[in-house]
This record gives C-alpha cells, sequence and structure tokens, in this order.
DNA sequence: TTGTACGCGTTATCAA
DNA sequence: TTGATAACGCGTACAA
C-alpha cells in the first residue's frame, strides 16, 4: 500500500490535517512544522492519491482522447497535437482507442465517465450525436474532431478537400475518376462521397458506380481496391483516395500491375501525412492541418470545462498541395 | 454532478447499501428490489464512479503506458498491440508520452503513480534501471520495452539485430558503412552501437569515427545525418540507420543528391513497419516483431500484478528482412 | 431481505 | 497554529 497522510502524521505526531496543510503550502502553518512534515514525506516515498482528491474534489484534471485507430497516422497526429497543446495546462491527457468500432466507441466513453474525466476529445467518432444524449454530457464535455452533425466541434471541411482534389483532377483533362472510400460509416467518409458526387455531376461527367470501391484507411485496403478497379472494362485514369494510407496502397498495387503514377494513373490523397511527401512518387494531398486542429480542440474542450457553453464549431478550410503523383491525362 | 448510489436510495425509498447490492448482483436481495433499483438506476443515467471504487478496493483496473515518442512509428505499434493483448481483460489501457524527455518521462511515472495505477508499461525508457528505486515500485509494477539493465523486460535482442544487419553488408561486400544514430541515451542506442563496432573490430574493418553521424530517429534526421556523410573526403558504401523512419530520410535525401539505393549505396532500416514493405525501394531492415512484444509485456505486467514476482526478462532474436534497399558493392 | 456503520485518502470547515 | 470532524461515492461487515 502506498504511503498515505496519515501514516505521515503518526509518524510526525501531528493531525493529519497538520500534514494535508504542509503539504499543500497553507498559509496557516509554522514554518518548522512545515519542513519538517515536507521533509518526511519525502523521506517516506509519499505520492499523493489524486484518487481521492479527485473524490473529495468532485472534478478530475483528466482528459481522456478517444481515436478510433492507432494505426491511422492522421490520429496519431492528432494526438501528438493534442498532448502538445495541453502539457502546459494543469491537465494530464490518456489516450485509448475503439478500433473502428461503435461499441467499443461507446465502451471507452462510459470508461471516460466512470472515471470522472473533465472531458474528452473523440477522433473519428462513429456514434456522433449520440453524444449529445449520454448522461455524462452536463459534466464531462465532449469535443469531436471532423464531425459535422455535433456542435462541439473542430472540424477540416471535407466537401471542401474532395472538391479540390476532384477538380484538380478534371482540370488535368480526367474524367474516369475513381473513388477509395474508408469503408466506414463516419461524418468525413459521407462528406467526402457527397462530394465526389457534386463534383462529378457539375461537371456533367456521368457517374460510374462501378469507381466507387472500398478500401479500409490503410494501405492494404488500398491495394485490394485497385484488384477490383484492374477488373473493369475500362479503367480510371485517375483515382481519389479516402487518404494518404490507402494512395501508397493504391500505387503499390498498381506499380505490380506494371501501371505507373501518375503517368498510366493519377493520385491523389487526403491527410498529407509526414511521409508523402518523401514517398515515390511524392504524394499530391489534401492537406489536413492537424495542429492546429489540436489546439483548438483542446482550447474548446477546456472552454467547455470552465462552464462556458458558448462556442461554435469551428471549420477549417483545407488546402491541396500538388506533388508528383498527379499529371495531366495522356492518351 | 454524475448520480450516486444515493441519488438512486433516495429516490427509491432504500438504503444505498440495497442499491449496491441491486446493481452488483448481490445474492441476498429480492429479485422485486434488485429489478426496480436496475431500472431507476438506468433510467436515471446512473454510471458508477470507478474513483470512488478504487479508493475503497485499494486496487485499480488501470494500465499505464508511457511511451518516448509517439511519431514514432515503432512505439505506436506497441501501444497498438498492448491494447489489443488487454481488451479481454478487466484492465482499461491509457496512453501518455513523454517527448523523449527525462523529466517528463518521470514526471509521467508519477502521474499514474498518483493515480494509483495498477501498473505501466514503458518504450523507450531514458531512466532504466530509475524504475527500480521509485517509491511506487512495490504496488505499482513496470514493464519496460527494450531495456537489458531492467529486470522486468521484454526486449528484442539489439545486439543482434546490429550484428545481422552490419552482417550482411559485409557479406555484400561493404567496408566503408556508415551508423545513422538516433541522438538518444537509450538502451537499444548504446546496444546497437556497439554491436556496429564489435562486429567491424571482428572483421577487422577500422572504425572512423566520422562515419557514425547522429539523426533523430526521423526522417528530417536522417537527410541531416546524409548531408554530413556526403562532406566526407570518402563516402560510405552503405548507411546502416537506427530505424526506418531514418531510413526513408536517408534514402530521400541521397537521391535529392542523385545518388541511387542501392545502386549506389545500400541502406538498412531497423523496425521493420508496414510502410517499409512498400517504400521504394522496399527496405532491408530488422524486423521488431512487435505484436509479440506488446503481448509479453502484458503477460509480464499482469503476472507482476497478480503477485508473481517470479518472471524473467524475456529477449526475442530479431530477423533481418532483405529487400530491395541492399545490393552488392559495385566499385 | 434490508438498514446502519465504517473506512478508503483527502481537504475544508469549525473549534480549540 | 493545530486538531477534530465531516464529506466525497462506494462496498462490506454487522445488526436488525
Amino acid at each position: 500500500m502506498p504511503v498515505s497522510i496519515k501514516d505521515i502524521a503518526k509518524e510526525a505526531n501531528v493531525s493529519p490535517s497538520t500534514v494535508s496543510r504542509a503539504l499543500n503550502g497553507h498559509p496557516r502553518i509554522s514554518a518548522e512544522t512545515k519542513t519538517y512534515v515536507q521533509d518526511l514525506a519525502r523521506d517516506m516515498g509519499y505520492v499523493p492519491s489524486v484518487v481521492a482528491r479527485t473524490l473529495v474534489a468532485g472534478r478530475s484534471t483528466a482528459i481522456g482522447v478517444a481515436i478510433s485507430d492507432v494505426l491511422d497516422l492522421f490520429y496519431i497526429g492528432l494526438m501528438s497535437s493534442i498532448e502538445d497543446a495541453i502539457i502546459n495546462t494543469d491537465y494530464q491527457v490518456f489516450v485509448s482507442s475503439f478500433y473502428r468500432d461503435q461499441v467499443r466507441e461507446l465502451a471507452l466513453a462510459n470508461t471516460f465517465h466512470e472515471r470522472r474525466f473533465a472531458g474528452i476529445i473523440v477522433g473519428g467518432s462513429l456514434v456522433d450525436e449520440t453524444y449529445l444524449t449520454l448522461p455524462s454530457r452536463s459534466f464531462m464535455p465532449v469535443v469531436l474532431v471532423n464531425c459535422f452533425t455535433y456542435p462541439f466541434s473542430v472540424a477540416v471541411n471535407q466537401s471542401l478537400g474532395a472538391y479540390k482534389a476532384i477538380e484538380h483532377l478534371i482540370k488535368l483533362g480526367h474524367r474516369r475518376i475513381a473513388y477509395v472510400a474508408q469503408g466506414l460509416n463516419s461524418s468525413a467518409e459521407s462528406q467526402r462521397l457527397n462530394s465526389y458526387r457534386t463534383v462529378l455531376n457539375e461537371h456533367h461527367i456521368p457517374l460510374d458506380e462501378a469507381l466507387i470501391v472500398k478500401g479500409d484507411g490503410g494501405i492494404s485496403g488500398g491495394m485490394k481496391a485497385v484488384s477490383q478497379l484492374l477488373d473493369l472494362p475500362q479503367l480510371p485514369t485517375a483515382i481519389f483516395c479516402f487518404n494518404d494510407m490507402t494512395a501508397i496502397g493504391v500505387i503499390n498495387a498498381l506499380r505490380e500491375k506494371s501501371y505507373e503514377v501518375p503517368r498510366d494513373i493519377s493520385v491523389v490523397g487526403f491527410d498529407d501525412l509526414e511521409i508523402s511527401a518523401y514517398y515515390q512518387p511524392a504524394l499530391t494531398t489534401v492537406r489536413q492541418p492537424i495542429y492546429r486542429i489540436g489546439k483548438s480542440a483542446v482550447n474548446m474542450l477546456l472552454r467547455l470545462i470552465g462552464g462556458d457553453n458558448d462556442v461554435v464549431p469551428e471549420i477549417i478550410d483545407p488546402e491541396l498541395v500538388i506533388r508528383r503523383s498527379t499529371a495531366p491525362i495522356t492518351n
């Protein structure tokens, strides 16, 4: 068992409250007993119990971060930026993931609730507005990232991102543009897919549903998607991918079949991960400014925790980063 | 404030202990009151306070994972495998990182201690045996990953890994072999560096200290290292990198200067990240079986938590994965 | 079958 | 300046 205030009190022949005062720099205490108790506490290896402190205070300094998938580097960047933003506050961050599973996501929210966390940030939620109905809502604020159906959120404008990507391809002369989806019921997914449909429509390009295939947000999903696309009677000349890892998978699978990017087929990603600039070919992609997102999410959460409910969703316009994986159509 | 057992008791006109019994499936309670209380608790949105429960029980079901760097994909893999291994137990995982900083690492250990976590796993520790001296040691076991100076650890044999990598290069005819370090005082770092020196020595290759340069474990560190190496009067013909991300940085920087890998210079990484197989050229690298490491670390920690101190360090022999970034020397 | 009393570690309040 | 007491939410031994 850890050393408690009582143990120190007994050893020092004072009352527990005196120990508490000495340790918390309370004004009304003699300098003598103060240093004596402090030294003793140190020597006994005392570390205060935040558990007990939380119980009596009725509030916690723990902030939870729930991310959909640890293997998705976008969420890793989010995690990193959140930790960065919170390091200078009085709060501590604890991260867990729910592996793209609705049930696990809610279980995780419940875990945070059970532990009475001060608030949580969720990246890649699959249950969205459900958070509004949770009983924890009143005392454990929830901020979502990249979700548009929720009032407390920081989001990159997914529609605009997809729009910019597809427009870019169209300007390069492409008309047969495939979309490799993530295969999840996320807010980002539906926004991008809708935008894909809209832009094609605006440009009077007939929609071919066969060009919409499912990936899994990772390399292998991108590779499988390509094998589906290559079975088509008429190949696409460009592929818009849900994210950069998917794009890397796509490019690899194409290379295996001796299609070269961008000579034969153009590929656009989403996220702008660090690796994307250093991949061969360097990826054309839609940048999600993850650092800014994390900072804003933390900001918003801290305001909500402080009782300021007067926040508005923050929408960030993404930027298209043009590199070497896209080129004008040749044939 | 969240709903408490007392709130329910008041509403149901029973005592708090009856509510507690009803909610915990206690045998001695009438089926009638049981279901009544359970329904009421659900309707009132009751979620038990693990904080209070932890306090009274004297033990927690929280397991902390401290990783050195979220942007290092090796640790992300570790995090993932640990979560995987723990999902079927009664414990919950909470991850935080300490950004390659000794002070932050100890602060994080203290945070876990304050919250009375059941145990912690540390990846990439910079303080190693210090954990043996912490006052939390007796009730919060600590398992380290890839640390050889600590009795409770799961580690890949770093020396052997480096040995296999360098041997491979030597067999390909290389004798001027550079080493791009991580630049940290970690256990892995010193083991690999020692091994590098040893193997060269065994093969009677004179050690040129100028061939040992510092990276930072990431892409940019690898790139900077290359610019140092290229300033040398005599270039290396092969570069052994601390990890795969470093290798990717190295290959990129070389490409920028029109050196082609492996034609002009061979490059070996370490870790075998997912991306490494799909990079161009696919990386020759030392595989650290991260899934197995995470599983073993969790296993060991749970045994320690269970009071079984009869554990021995687990050492895993790594495998060299030969791909396309290494080739026989040409000139 | 249910209620009462106590303790977990801490802090705030009130009394000495 | 210090000590005693109560309270946070829960579980459990004991009493009813």
